[in-house]
DNA sequence: CGGCGCGACTAGAGCGCTCTAGTTCCACGA
DNA sequence: TCGTGGAACTAGAGCGCTCTAGTCGCGCCG
């Protein structure tokens, strides 16, 4: 039907051979940086690659060498964190000598399909960011091929991800330290890690001899979540001084929902996010949250997915990095002495 | 150094063939779909394949039929606008039998080295989402290979964008409508389609007899910028009673740090955004804004990259979509009939 | 009963690379 | 004078597919 090829054929290591008056195996040797051309061999080959406007066809270097050095990416394309964690592991990859090629899950492409698309560009690990995978669908990708999950511990497989716990303690030392006492808590619902920081939260309450004034609401990991929280805080009798969210989104979606509603933070009330995602750190948003350090989560994850290619037998890991609070300007101490 | 091959090899087409009892042609035509194999060798070999777990390699398959069938994406992982388009990409893309590879310009990484990436992987034709590329690249890259960019003109170039001058229109024809006479722009700076937003912003207002009312403040796509305005107009002797920002994310950093300020939005300002990405749509956000229909920019794209490769004599050609005023909850009328 | 067309299937030549195993050529030392 | 070793380069066999040009058998027609 259609021109089966480009009317000006995409030249090949054949023409830039003949060019240079070379064998193709010369024209391999100069791209790979392999030694065995004399150095003014080499400059004539890149020379003619240079007019010929030739560049190496991954397809088939990929197909010829055994392995791909690719990696793929799944990921979402909405979540800010990931975006974060992709700016990461592109100079990382790099560094390492691999390519990485990005593959989305959206609301009409679902994960198996987007890892399908990878697996046959041949990527030799699959990296998983977002936790928002079945854990099923993690144990059968992980039989199949190098898996590292970003972001969530995934037993059996190399993950990476921080301490939920360490970094729900820091968030309430700090409201505590200021002074807070009635600390609500917008849990992220059945979502991944979402035990963890629930779990968190309730022990360091009842650490610092306020186990009994723990309250979670139910909440999830988006922006919805936040607002629908803020309602019911504001239809209850008597605010908390402080609210921890499941994560920045849910964070910003309450803190938008309290203003509007004429209540100021940190005034009134301080509200503490999680990840230190970029929108967090916008200068109007300019919340207090705990920092999941993405470039280092990004560079552990494609070690990880680097190592265990380079051995295959090495078991698999799972590494936790201590997350860190960040303060901004959405904690401050409680208006006054709170009564009872 | 490391093994060349993982442990299990992965399976080709030969091991299918060897366990169906069939030449390794006719499996291929099973997989292409082609008529020619009986249904019980059909049925047999699909059995084969999934019994082995084989799946297709692409890079073989690319290498073999001349064209890869393969769109690459160049995008940034930040722009809400951005990750709607690509969410559109992905169906149309499939529903013409082919393949996205998406690749992102982040900063320690430009457009150039994505777009390398891209045509190493044989990508057919790359679709540049977000107008963040120079001119001169995007000749080059015209001259290259089939380019399509999205989101405004490239002489040259196959291109799918909104009629800016006629998105700001309405919206100025909205506001004016409601009773507003200062109506301020704060514009995209030196960004691309910024001019047009501006002409028309311009135009429109003289259309209205405002022509002496115009107010340009200089801005950028980004929320520093409309953080910035905000913080112009607050210093100013008077606030205006609307605003229309260069896009949504500068519109979000307007509002908020209005709101900050303890302006009301819309009582004392009306907002007006432009594009009406995802983050706009948000309840807690509910921005009054232009809508750039992302699916429908996105699929015009898609199928002009198709139509491009099918003909490659076609010209290029560029695609105008009528944008659409989406009126919510930031804009009303201004509070009472304004001095002068 | 020979030929023909057709459906089912196969052989084998690429696609553009990599990589192993050479081959050439040229010092250089004994 | 003849190895000998190393640097520079080449031949050719794949990698896992696709696709063209078959072959084979079978029912059917004249």
């Amino acid at each position: 039907m259609a021109t089966p090829l480009p009317p000006r054929r995409r030249p090949t290591m054949v023409d830039v051979a003949a060019r240079a008056g070379v064998s193709r195996a010369l024209v391999s040797l100069v791209f790979r940086d392999q030694p065995g051309a004399s150095a003014e061999t080499r400059a004539r080959v890149l020379a003619a690659a240079e007019e010929l406007d030739y560049r190496p066809d991954s397809a088939a270097r990929l197909l010829a060498r055994g392995r791909s050095r690719t990696l793929g990416v799944l990921m979402t394309v909405r979540e800010p964190f990931e975006a974060d964690l992709v700016e990461a592991i592109y100079p990382e990859a790099e560094r390492l000598g691999y390519e990485v090629l990005l593959s989305a899950r959206t609301p009409g492409r679902d994960e198996a399909t987007a890892v399908e698309g990878l697996l046959a560009h041949r990527c030799e690990a699959i990296v998983l960011l977002g936790p928002d995978v079945d854990d099923a669908f993690l144990a059968a990708l992980g039989a199949r091929t190098v898996a590292v999950v970003v972001g969530r511990a995934a037993p059996g497989l190399d993950s990476v991800h921080s301490a939920d716990a360490e970094g729900v303690r820091q968030a309430v030392d700090h409201l505590v330290g200021l002074g807070h006492r009635a600390i609500v808590h917008v849990d992220g619902g059945t979502g991944p890690n979402a035990a963890a920081r629930r779990t968190g939260y309730l022990t360091a309450l009842a650490a610092r001899g306020l186990g009994d004034r723990a309250r979670v609401l139910p909440g999830a990991y988006h922006e919805d979540a936040g607002i629908a929280a803020a309602q019911t805080l504001l239809a209850g009798p008597e605010l908390p001084t402080a609210v921890l969210a499941a994560n920045d989104r849910c964070a910003l979606g309450l803190l938008d929902s309290l203003r509007r509603n004429g209540i100021d933070v940190p005034g009134q009330v301080s509200v503490v996010g999680y990840n230190d995602d970029r929108l967090a750190r916008l200068s109007h948003v300019d919340l207090t949250t705990v920092r999941q350090d993405a470039g280092l989560l990004a560079r552990h994850a494609v070690r990880a997915a680097a190592a265990r290619l380079d051995d295959p037998d090495r078991a698999p890991g799972e590494t936790v990095l201590t997350p860190e609070l960040v303060v901004r300007g959405t904690t401050a101490p409680p208006v006054r002495g709170e009564r009872r």
